[in-house]
Order: C-alpha cells, then sequence, then structure tokens
DNA sequence: TGGAAGTGTCATAGG
DNA sequence: GGCCTATGACACTTC
C-alpha cells in the first residue's frame, strides 16, 4: 500500500509555497482571532473562551501592526505602490474565503497542484477569487512575503538550506522565534525528499478520479502493506521508503503528509536514518504548529480515517458503486481539512465541505471515542444492529465511563437519525395535506361548475315546459270549441304519462282527479 | 438585527 | 423493566 509521487525542483518550490500558503492563513486564522465554534453547554468553558478570544484580539492587533510595517517596507524596497487597506481588509476576510481564495489563486501553487487543489476545493460552490485579491491577501504575511521572496529570487541557484537560512537571518528576532523556524522545519523535511519520478501531470484533477487513484494504490498487492490502519503515504521502494502514520489528531501523526501525499525520498539517508526521517517531519511540522501559535489545548476535531480506508478497501475488490464513491469521497474530503491540528482550520474548513453541526458533532464524538481508545468508530457505534453492537461491546472490557460513552453516543446518534425520519415523515405529511388540499379544491370547483350547469339546464327546461304547458292549454278545446281558462283549470301529469285536465277547485280540495272531470290530453 | 429554516438533543409516550 | 422508535419542545446555528 503505497502512494508514490516524486518532484522536480520546481514542484519541490511549489509544494514549499503551498505549505508556506497554508499554514500562514492557519497562523492569521488563529491571529484573527476565529474561533472554533463548540457548543458545550458549560458557561465556564465560554468564559474561557471569552478570555482567550480578548487575548487572540489582542494579538491581531499586534500583529496588524506589524503587517502595516512591514507593507511599508516592502514598498521601499521593491519601488511598487502596495494598496494597504487591502492587506488591512484581508485581515477581516474570515479564514473560510482568505485560505481559499489565496490558494485558489491562478499562480497559486494549490491550484498549479491539481491533486490539492481538487482536494481542498471539491465543492463546486467555491469560485476562485481574483488574484489581486489573493495577491493582496499573500502580501498581509510579512514572514511569508520574506520567504516567497527569496524563494523566487534565489531559489533556482541556492539549496533549501540556504533558502531557509536565508529566511532566518531576514526575519527580525522574534518572528525568527516564531514562524520561519517551522518553515524552515517544512523546507528542510522537504528538501531531504525530491526525485524525479513521476510528473505531477499525471495526477488526475477530479476528486473522484483522485480517490480511484489513491483507491488503486492503496489495494495494489504489488505494494507492501506494512499496516493499513496505521499508514496512509508511504515511498515508492522498500528501500527509501518511509512509513507515514495515519493522521489523527491527538497524536503526532502526519500533518504534512495529509497535504503533500508526495514521495519522501530517503535514498540519500542511511536505514537509521530513514526510519527517523518520517517522525523527525512530523516533529517538525508538529513544532511548526506550536510555534506558529496555534492552540493545541483547544484543538477539537479527532478524525479517524478508517472507514475510508476500509471503504477504499471494499471498493478495491469490486464491491462498490458510484454511490459508495461519492460518500467515501466525502468522507475523505471532509476529513482532510481535519488533519491541520487546528481548531480554527478545522472548524472553517469543516463548515466549507458539509454540513458544520454535524461534522462538529461528529468531530467531538470522534475525538471522545479515540481519547477514550475504544476499539472501533462513531459510525460502528450508531449503526451497528442490537446484536452485533451488544456483542461487540460485550467482548471488550470497557469499564464504566467507556460504556456511558458508547451508550450516549448510540442513543443520540439513533435519535439524530430518528428526529431526521421524523422531520422528514411529517414534511412528507405536510406536502401529501397540501396535495389533498389542492385536490379537494379541485373537486369543489367541478362541482360547483356542475351545480351551475345543471341550475341553468333546470331553468331551461322549467322555461320549456311553462311554453309547452301553455301551448297545451292553448290547443284544448271543449265539446263546445271553447278554449280552457287556465285560471279554473290545469294539467296534471300521472305516473303513467297519462296528462289529465283537471278543475282548481276540484282538484284543490280533492288533490285528486275527479272522475267526470278528467280529461286525458 | 429579527425571523425563518435546519439541526441536534432531551424528555416522554407508546410498542 | 429495559430497549427502541416517534415526536414535541427547546436551544443553537446559519442564512
Amino acid at each position: 500500500m503505497s502512494l508514490t509521487f516524486t518532484l522536480s525542483r520546481k514542484q519541490s518550490r511549489d509544494i514549499v509555497r503551498h505549505f508556506i500558503v497554508l499554514v500562514s492563513y492557519i497562523r492569521q486564522d488563529v491571529d484573527l482571532g476565529v474561533e472554533r465554534d463548540i457548543f458545550d453547554g458549560c458557561l465556564r468553558q465560554r468564559e474561557e473562551e471569552t478570555t482567550r478570544a480578548r487575548e487572540r484580539e489582542l494579538k491581531r492587533e499586534r500583529e496588524l501592526e506589524r503587517i502595516m510595517q512591514r507593507l511599508q517596507k516592502l514598498d521601499k524596497e521593491t519601488g511598487e505602490f502596495l494598496p494597504s487597506p487591502s492587506s488591512v481588509n484581508s485581515q477581516a476576510v474570515p479564514l473560510s474565503e482568505s485560505l481559499l481564495s489565496t490558494v485558489f489563486t491562478q499562480r497559486s501553487p494549490v491550484t498549479q497542484n491539481p491533486l490539492l487543489s481538487a482536494l481542498l476545493f471539491s465543492q463546486k460552490s467555491q469560485k476562485p477569487p481574483s488574484q489581486e485579491q489573493a495577491f493582496s491577501e499573500l502580501l498581509s504575511l510579512p514572514d511569508l512575503q520574506y520567504y516567497l521572496d527569496v524563494l523566487e529570487s534565489e531559489a533556482s541557484s541556492l539549496p533549501l538550506d540556504d533558502i531557509t537560512e536565508i529566511c532566518h537571518q531576514n526575519l527580525p528576532e522574534p518572528q525568527r522565534e516564531n514562524s520561519t523556524d517551522a518553515l524552515c522545519g517544512i523546507t528542510q523535511t522537504i528538501s531531504d525528499s525530491f526525485e524525479v519520478a513521476q510528473p505531477l501531470s499525471s495526477i488526475p484533477s477530479d476528486p473522484v478520479e483522485i480517490l480511484e487513484t489513491c483507491i488503486q494504490m492503496f489495494s495494489d498487492p504489488r505494494n507492501p502493506t506494512p499496516s493499513p490502519s496505521n499508514t496512509i503515504y508511504s515511498c515508492s521502494t522498500p528501500e527509501n521508503q518511509v512509513i507515514l502514520p495515519k493522521c489523527q489528531i491527538n497524536s503526532s501523526d502526519s500533518t504534512l503528509s495529509e497535504f503533500c501525499p508526495y514521495t519522501i525520498n530517503t535514498s540519500s539517508l542511511s536505514k537509521p536514518e530513514q526510519l527517523n526521517r518520517a517522525p523527525q517531519t512530523l516533529l517538525q511540522f508538529e513544532e511548526c504548529h506550536i510555534l506558529l501559535g496555534f492552540d493545541d489545548s483547544a484543538s477539537v476535531g479527532s478524525v479517524d480515517l478508517e472507514p475510508s480506508l476500509y471503504a477504499a478497501d471494499t471498493l478495491s475488490n469490486g464491491q462498490s458503486d458510484k454511490d459508495e464513491l461519492e460518500s467515501i469521497l466525502s468522507d475523505y474530503t471532509d476529513l482532510l481539512p481535519l488533519s491541520l491540528h487546528s481548531e480554527a482550520v478545522e472548524a472553517t474548513l469543516c463548515e466549507t465541505v458539509t454540513g458544520a453541526a454535524e461534522v462538529r458533532r461528529v468531530c467531538r464524538d470522534e475525538q471522545r471515542v479515540q481519547a477514550m481508545s475504544l476499539p472501533f468508530g462513531v459510525h460502528d457505534i450508531i449503526n451497528l444492529p442490537v446484536e452485533a453492537f451488544n456483542e461487540t461491546i460485550s467482548s471488550c472490557k470497557l469499564n464504566h465511563t467507556q460504556h456511558s460513552l458508547i451508550r450516549d453516543i448510540r442513543r443520540r446518534g439513533k435519535n439524530k437519525m430518528a428526529a431526521q425520519s421524523c422531520r422528514k415523515r411529517k414534511m412528507n405529511s405536510l406536502t401529501d395535506l397540501e396535495e389533498e388540499i389542492e385536490d379537494l379544491k379541485r373537486e369543489k370547483e367541478q362541482i360547483k361548475e356542475e351545480n351551475e350547469k345543471n341550475t341553468r339546464e333546470l331553468h331551461e327546461t322549467k322555461v320549456k315546459l311553462r311554453k309547452l304547458y301553455n301551448e297545451v292549454f292553448r290547443q284544448l278545446r271543449d265539446e263546445h270549441e271553447n278554449s280552457y281558462n287556465p285560471r279554473e283549470y290545469k294539467l296534471q301529469h300521472s305516473t303513467d304519462g297519462t296528462v289529465y285536465l283537471l278543475s282548481r277547485r276540484t282538484a284543490d280540495k280533492t288533490n285528486t282527479p275527479t272522475e267526470d272531470l278528467p280529461i286525458a290530453v
């Protein structure tokens, strides 16, 4: 099980630049005080978060001042006019916009890298912002500015080690202590690892294709699989392979590999060094993470990638269909941003990619499950049949807390699905009732029209009958050829069809035809 | 900024 | 009595 990409020097610079953009915006987001929304109902925690937000706000203001100073300095050096409001405004851009907008520019390494851009921007609704806006936002990052400048100007001739050293020397003292070290750490890691083997142009641009490619690689029997549940990326050859552990928020696992699933070739290292390289890489990135001001204590969002991997295995075994693929892709794109170990990025990208509330809930439950070191995931806890579930939890020796947690997760998950189905039923019922109302209205209109029609026909029939009645009376003659007076006589229709001429006086008294008077017409 | 819509969760009734 | 499902009510978020 391995995923292998090797890089040219230019591509490596692009990747470094890409990491810088991402890391810088993580930092920017934290500095901006963009908070991850965690609902726990605990007032004390809210107060603490409020205090933390104030501190972030103060830090953000200091950062803004530094940015303005840096921008002015840049103007003097380049002789170009850089409108300062853009950088200031960019500080107000939420990370969900600023991060995406920046890395989605045409010249962004992310967009130049189809794999990364496809994974990060799988949502069609995310439109790329203008390049100008993104560039202005990029310029708002002083550390990044230095680093990119060096990359642009000297990277073609200098080793990456020297680049990091230049960055380190050029930055002011306080910032050396922060981001530059971390960035240089990343650079050092990547600089050890480039070798051209497969052009990036061969990487598919479509996320589904990317996933399929990954699945094929994961399931390729030619690739060794040291530990499927703990490995996502490894290198091309056994000699040069560095196994990058699966990304997990709560442990010192690979963040780098999540964003850069390329080969880290350590052929120049000895075997022990090779074995140590991955932890070093991760450690460096962890240091970067910490030094850049990320708040680990508030990090939320432990994510288990195993379901996706298992599903990928299922796919590779030919048991897949399009829905499964889409589901897995969704999981994959959902989980990808969570590996940043940053609550800000996690929250923002979670909300960007999927429904925020559900993702947060899943993240919290996943975190709890992982914190308890439970051997199964939230999905299993919720969706296993009762018997299988009871069998599973009985087979594991769980303490009371673990048992309660699992029961709680299962109860809430079940109830959540029940609520969803209940609401769906309610909506369907409402829709059916509305349709029934419309049908009844239509039926009422039809009956009304029919009634009017019948009324009209009845009226016409009465008119005809009156005319006929009068005509009959007009033609009736007695034995003396005299006509009958309609006021004294009337016609009455019997059930057998016979029409009688009745005297009104007699008919009114007896209400029946008399023997002498009836005259059949 | 208020309101509508959506969602998760809890409490409760009923099977 | 315990478990599950359905549903009303509430809180919260997002638009």
